[in-house]
DNA sequence: GTGCACCTTCCCATGTTGGTAAGGTCAAGC
DNA sequence: GCTTGACCTTACCAACATGGGAAGGTGCAC
């Protein structure tokens, strides 16, 4: 199987799976005389397995032990369920902060006035003149999660 | 005032105070004659202003609209607004994606038993052998938030 | 044998932040 | 005056996951 096929049947671009074996993620495939790469129905399953795992926010160091796990015939529950209960904890920390900052700034939005005057307590609350509820969680000073990654998978 | 006074004045990083600069987001502070740059209250405040926005989660492009806004004396606070509204819905919209992302984990956790067999409903679900509902908001497949943007903001 | 779709590698860009290195400046203390 | 240490300057590198493109080779159908 080429890569463009292994790339609609797993639903990982062409370019990821590259990626993925150039940072041992997955094995190197072997290679056909013409130099292509050859996949069989294993790799899709384990490309199938990547895709889910980044589906469900796991990072790249989450989804390698993931992998580990999957293949290893002697693990336990316990170890997959702590790593997924543990991003399910950063994900919930983070939906938090998000969700934190949307809640500031709809306080701010509902004092303005949203008309053609100048006036408007967001700017003034920019600005530093209102104090911004940001009601980051307990001894923590406001974090702030990278605003707007850029790229977004959309398959 | 010397970059480094700026910065801790201001709340932003002496590397950020020149990145903005050079991204044009602050104009280029005059120099003194050793090269130094040069900071007075007025940039202070501008800072100040900038990194509140950060903290609220606003893009660059974002802020520039607004550091437009703040200095435009005819500005309609409902412009300011609807740029304010419009972020929220984004932060609600990605915190509702990782909500999701927990969600789906969570349950497919919930199921599993967490003890020391290897048999674990986490690890069929990335497999693929169990749907996961991840139920995307309507008519889309599931999108990815970027996983763990790495750098995070202390102060 | 021609053309087109696919493959290969290599380089570049993204966005925000921190790190580091090599060198210039300033102010305080001796 | 000279030294020292804190500060400043620029310039480069790194991160993450992903896409884009160029230049050139391969495979297959007509």
């Amino acid at each position: 199987m080429n890569i463009g096929q292994a790339s609609s049947a797993s639903g990982v671009s062409a370019k990821m799976i590259r990626y993925y074996e150039s940072i041992g993620l997955i094995p190197p495939s072997p290679r056909r005389d013409s130099g292509y790469r050859d996949y069989g129905a294993a790799d899709i399953h384990r490309l199938g397995f990547i895709r889910r795992a980044r589906d469900l926010g796991f990072a790249m160091d989450q989804i390698r032990d993931l992998l580990r796990l999957w293949s290893d015939r002697g693990r336990s529950s316990a170890e997959v369920k702590a790593i997924a209960l543990r991003h399910v904890a950063e994900l919930e920390e983070r939906a938090r902060e998000l969700n934190d900052m949307a809640e500031a700034l709809k306080h701010l939005a509902a004092a303005c006035g949203g008309d053609e005057r100048p006036d408007c307590p967001i700017i003034e609350g920019l600005e530093g003149q209102i104090p911004i509820a940001l009601h980051g969680h307990p001894g923590r000073a406001s974090s702030r999660t990278a605003a707007r990654p850029a790229s977004r998978r959309s398959r």
